[in-house]
RNA sequence: GGCUAGGUGGCAGAGUGGUUAUGCAGCGGCCUGCAAAGCCGUGGACGCCGGUUCGAUUCCGACCCUAGCCUCCA
């Protein structure tokens, strides 16, 4: 039962062994909270999300830390620009991020640590780092020697040296290697800051993960995840960072990097002007169906967005949904198995091979939409719907994701209808039966007849 | 220019040294008053050129193309 990762160190899938195996730790990039999150913001979050569910089955334990970033001069900038206060900015997309990844299924992290709550930490770090040669105050900076680490460039596969020769960019003068990043920079007013060896400042955001995951999760962690964008420069800098400042040390022992989200093939991205907030998409879309999107593409694939694709997704659905519901009027009702079925399992272990698990909710599905007895639909259900559970698919009713529950204040009115319809239909009136077909489908209303019922749904968009 | 990842049937997207991925769309059928839904069946693929091999989409090499990182970025 061996759970194989790949493993971005070393560019390959390896057997995933925890340090402690009592307690497995990992810890994602969380967001920046100066806007609301985009769609391609949100692919790691559901990756990862997922990647937990995962380890959660095998493991007692898995503590799982996603920061906040709620220091950054792009929150600043946003500030300025809406004319609030820099924390009511942070606050309020802080909180439509946990919203907004609650809607695509992703459970809250067990820890949540915010950079402004351990500035502490990083000036500790910090001294450390100086005292060990590996960083540097110039004009009221500090600065992180890659020099001084041999290792440096060693997750990214780049050669600081070659990368000079093509520098052009401009240096700043008080870097000793133009590849020295900042540890810590001096503040000026409407700027947030704190007091500190090297006077009113704010931390470098390299930093942050890095003391954040020290303070939770240790000195060595079993996991560290987060878009592939990252991996140069800010997880190159937190491995410097990190093994620097605990004696040379491991950071993570594994580094997973998911793919991008792109629009026509290209990289989705605020600079670009591309993305599609997950804030507004819910607006149009189920969460879930974004969910299930996000899924049919390998993590560390990429992933083309479009409206055709959303479309597929929520139809894929409405099978799924369909099959439950058609299934449970004769066989139901169902409840989910206590564990996911093995087969299924078997493919997230193999480096969360999330397309071969739907192909096989596939295939429950129409074992499900063919079974004729009683006990085979029900373990049939049974095994999907836990299968279902276990990746965040399928955790409605039926009726909820159709829209026909009783509670809709137009269902008496739709099933007095289909009632009438169905009337005019043993009568063999089919030019009224029609009629009142058409009249419903104008309704949005879509029906299905069926071993002598008619089912319906709200037809989408 | 350096580094990284990828090029699979109409589309999306797994996987494999020789045997059906899966889904959507298409086609044929069952069911239906007709549809829809569901079920059954079915055609269609591995960028290009070499090499290794009894045999390569799968391994190796060159080439072409695409995307990404090298500056904030999930």
């Amino acid at each position: 039962m061996t759970i194989l990762l790949y493993n971005t160190l070393h560019r390959e899938k390896q057997a995933f062994e925890p340090i402690n195996p009592q307690r497995v730790t990992l810890y994602v990039c969380g967001p920046t909270v100066y806007n609301y999150a985009h769609i391609g913001n949100a692919r790691p979050a559901v990756v990862f999300d997922l990647l937990r569910r995962v380890l959660r089955l095998h493991y007692p334990e898995v503590v799982y830390a996603r920061n906040i970033t709620d220091v950054d001069d792009k929150i600043n900038a946003s500030a300025a620009e809406q004319g609030v206060p820099i924390s009511e900015v942070s606050a309020r997309y802080t909180r439509a991020y946990l919203e907004d990844m609650g809607s695509l299924g992703v459970e809250p992290p067990t820890l949540a640590p915010h950079a402004t709550e351990h500035i502490d930490q990083m000036i500790s770090m910090i001294e450390r780092l100086i005292e060990a040669g590996h960083a540097y105050a110039a004009e009221g900076h500090v600065l992180f020697n890659i020099e001084s680490y041999a290792q440096y460039g060693g997750l990214s596969r780049r050669d600081m040296r070659e990368m000079v020769a093509g520098a052009r960019v401009e240096v700043a003068p008080y870097k000793k290697h133009p590849g020295d990043f900042v540890l810590w920079k001096p503040s000026t007013d409407p700027q947030p800051g704190w007091d500190s060896p090297w006077g009113w400042g704010r931390p470098g955001w390299h930093l942050e993960c890095s003391a954040m995951a020290e303070t939770h999760l240790g000195e060595t962690i079993d996991i560290h995840g987060g878009g592939q964008d990252l991996i140069f420069p800010h997880h190159e800098n937190e491995i410097a960072q990190s093994v620097c400042s605990h004696g040379g040390k491991p950071f993570a022992r594994f580094w997973m990097h998911n793919g991008f989200v792109t629009m026509d093939k290209r990289k989705m991205s605020k600079s670009e002007g591309n993305t599609f907030l997950v804030h507004d998409l819910l607006e149009h879309w189920p969460g879930e169906v974004m969910r299930y999107l996000l899924l049919t593409a390998h993590y560390r694939q990429p992933l083309d967005w479009s409206e055709h694709e959303l479309q597929r997704a929520r139809r894929t659905l409405d099978r799924l949904y369909g099959v439950l519901r058609t299934a449970a009027d004769t066989h139901g009702p169902f409840s989910p198995a206590e564990r996911p079925s093995e087969a299924f399992l078997e493919t997230l272990r193999d480096d969360l091979n999330t397309p071969l698990a739907l192909a096989e909710f596939n295939r429950l599905a129409r074992e499900l939409a063919r079974a004729e007895q009683r006990e085979q639909a029900q373990q049939l259900a049974a095994e999907l719907l836990a299968n279902a559970r276990l990746i965040g698919l399928l955790q409605q009713s039926p009726e909820a994701w159709f829209g026909t529950q009783s509670a809709d204040p137009d269902a008496a009115a739709i099933e007095d209808l289909i009632e009438q319809r169905n009337a005019a239909r043993a009568a063999r009136d089919f030019a009224t039966a029609d009629r009142l077909r058409d009249e419903l489908t104008a309704m949005g209303v879509l029906l299905e007849d069926g071993d002598g019922t008619t089912r319906w749904r709200r037809q989408e968009n």
